[in-house]
RNA sequence: GGGCCGUUAGCUCAGCUGGCAGAGCAGGGGACUUUUAAUCCCAAGGUCGUGGGUUCGACCCCCACACGGCCCA
């Protein structure tokens, strides 16, 4: 017996089987309870220390601490709302009942019901007349004090993780509090929610690898989306004018502290919009998430202070990265002079590079992670968006902006292109791009172009990424912080 | 893909120039009728991530691999 007295796991096992022997079932059917935590808690507020009601409760939980004390004991349970001590006596509960609450282990589900009191020391209380376990645990919980630290095992575990850790579910929490309030701004602004094919034989709206898959009755690859784009546009051309959608997508690309194979975004189609008045609806989800969640728009996100105060900053693309490099650059420097820029910042060109891209290069290497105030890039280059309407002064710019708070990418809104000829060439430069050997570049799309030879309004688009949101508003330093069950590569159990 | 760091009891962590593996919590036994990381006493608990190598001797040094974290591409 030496063996399994060490081992905590065998210990439960046998306390199991000794339960069902006296035939007391470890998992019951269902408990009725009448009051949670916090309800108790700002029910008795006023009750005075070491004052006793008659008012009988039945409360459930998971047992969290376990506080013996001879012929007292003090059991905490925690439900969703919070903490609630179990004040446990011998001669209420009688020799058995108090033996059975004492031999209960933590992480035991347990139902209790009893009188509320206050003890001398002011913990709000449930003394039980009864005392029932509802689901037996069989893993000893992690460690009481330092709780569970281990991020792999925080990672692939959530639920020992959220268990150990309650400030962890306050983040999930604040997460689909934010998508929630996004949703009723969404709504408020006159956007319909749409459901659009995650399932995509052509994975377009975005330059990134897809994962592939395959459907057996048709016999044919299918591609998980890497946007919604494509789709959310035919239905401005179907006459929906106002249409958002709110879900995953999914991209074969590295894993970071910023990046997961499948993320949540938020697309946006505003027929009659423009890239102006995405940066309205831009300005207006973020700030009335973030009051919603946090009560204020100023805040800090890992040490930096934030303000989110409107109206927002809007600079060029080219400003931007002249101010950085002390002369005036745009998209028309000459090419030979954009390279050499190129290589005394460490970026190596690729042959296919054309100046565009090479501005965004210079853009992302010296501009972008010193933008910490939310800031507009506008004036993409037209060579890096192809889905994006051309600049009426210069045709090789687009209507287009990134949003960049902390240093990094948080939305990218265009106005839409919407000519179906320029469409078809900038997907044929796509198409080249990808004979080239990017794999990240465009498929052309030959239905969604037919969709726009119908005619597509002018529109505004727009795309959020939430997850990235949720890091913000919720002081998280890692996208696997605001998922809950982020990838990992499998573990060997 | 490259660099750096980490992996020791269920959990959180120590571990000296390389000399028999340590603590707290949890778990086991005992005391205690107002505790709050309760307290006190006793006993137990380890393939030191995996596989090689160096050495009289490796948790420690070297190599490879696995998993994780951060940084870079």
């Amino acid at each position: 017996m030496v063996a399994s007295e060490d081992d905590p796991f065998l210990v439960r096992r046998l306390k199991l089987e000794s339960l069902r022997e006296r035939g007391i079932e470890p998992f019951v059917d269902g408990f009725e309870l009448t009051a949670r935590s916090s309800e108790l808690a700002a029910q008795y507020a006023e009750l005075e220390d070491g004052s006793e009601t008659s008012d009988v409760v039945s409360v459930a939980g998971r047992l969290v601490a376990k506080r013996d004390q001879g012929k007292l004991a003090f059991l905490v349970l925690r439900d969703a709302t919070g903490d609630m001590q179990l004040f446990c006596r011998v001669n209420i509960l009688g020799d058995e009942g108090f033996a059975f609450a004492k031999d209960l282990d933590l992480g035991d589900w347990v139902g209790a019901t009893g009188t509320v009191l206050r003890s001398r020391r002011g913990e709000l209380s449930v003394q039980p007349t009864e005392i029932r376990l509802l689901s037996k645990s069989l893993r000893p919980l992690p460690e009481k004090f330092h709780g569970l630290t281990d991020t792999e095992t925080r990672y692939r575990q959530r639920y020992v993780d959220l268990i150990a850790n309650p400030e962890v579910r306050g983040v999930f929490e604040t997460r689909f509090r934010i998508i929630a309030a996004i949703r009723r701004y969404m709504e408020s602004e006159g956007y319909l929610e749409v459901e659009t094919p995650m399932l995509q034989p052509i994975p377009g709206g975005a330059t990134a690898r897809p994962f592939i898959t395959h459907h057996n009755a048709l016999d044919m690859p299918l591609y998980l989306r890497i946007a919604p784009e494509l789709y959310l546009k035919r239905l401005l051309v179907g006459g929906f004018e106002r249409v958002y959608e709110i879900n995953r997508s999914f991209r074969n690309e590295g894993m970071s502290p910023r990046h997961n194979p499948e993320f949540t975004m938020l697309e946006a189609y505003q027929a009659y919009g423009n890239m102006q008045s995405m940066m309205n609806l831009t300005e207006g989800i973020i700030t009335h998430a973030a009051r919603e969640v946090l009560g204020t728009v100023e805040f800090e996100y890992q040490g930096q202070s934030v303000s989110l105060v409107s109206p927002w900053r809007r600079a060029t693309m080219a400003e931007l990265v002249s101010e950085v490099v002390g002369s005036p650059v745009s998209v028309h420097t000459p090419f030979a002079e954009l390279s050499a820029l190129c290589e005394t910042h460490n970026i190596v060109p690729e042959k296919e590079w054309g100046s565009g891209k090479l501005l965004a290069e210079l853009f992302e290497a010296l501009v972008e992670h010193t933008l910490v105030e939310p800031t507009f890039v506008t004036m993409y280059p037209a060579e890096i968006s192809p889905l994006a309407r051309r600049n009426d002064e210069d045709s090789d710019l687009t209507d287009r902006f990134e949003l960049i708070i902390t240093g990094r990418e948080f939305a990218n809104a265009f106005s839409e292109l919407v000519d179906a000829v320029d469409q078809r060439g900038r997907f044929e430069a796509q198409a080249a791009a990808k004979d080239a050997g990017d794999d990240e570049a465009m498929w052309i799309d030959e239905d969604y172009l037919r969709a726009q030879e119908y005619g597509m309004p002018p529109a505004g688009g727009l795309g959020i990424g939430i997850d990235r949101l949720v890091m913000l508003l919720t002081d998280s330093a890692s996208i696997r912080d605001v998922l809950l069950f982020p990838q990992m590569r499998p573990e060997s159990l």
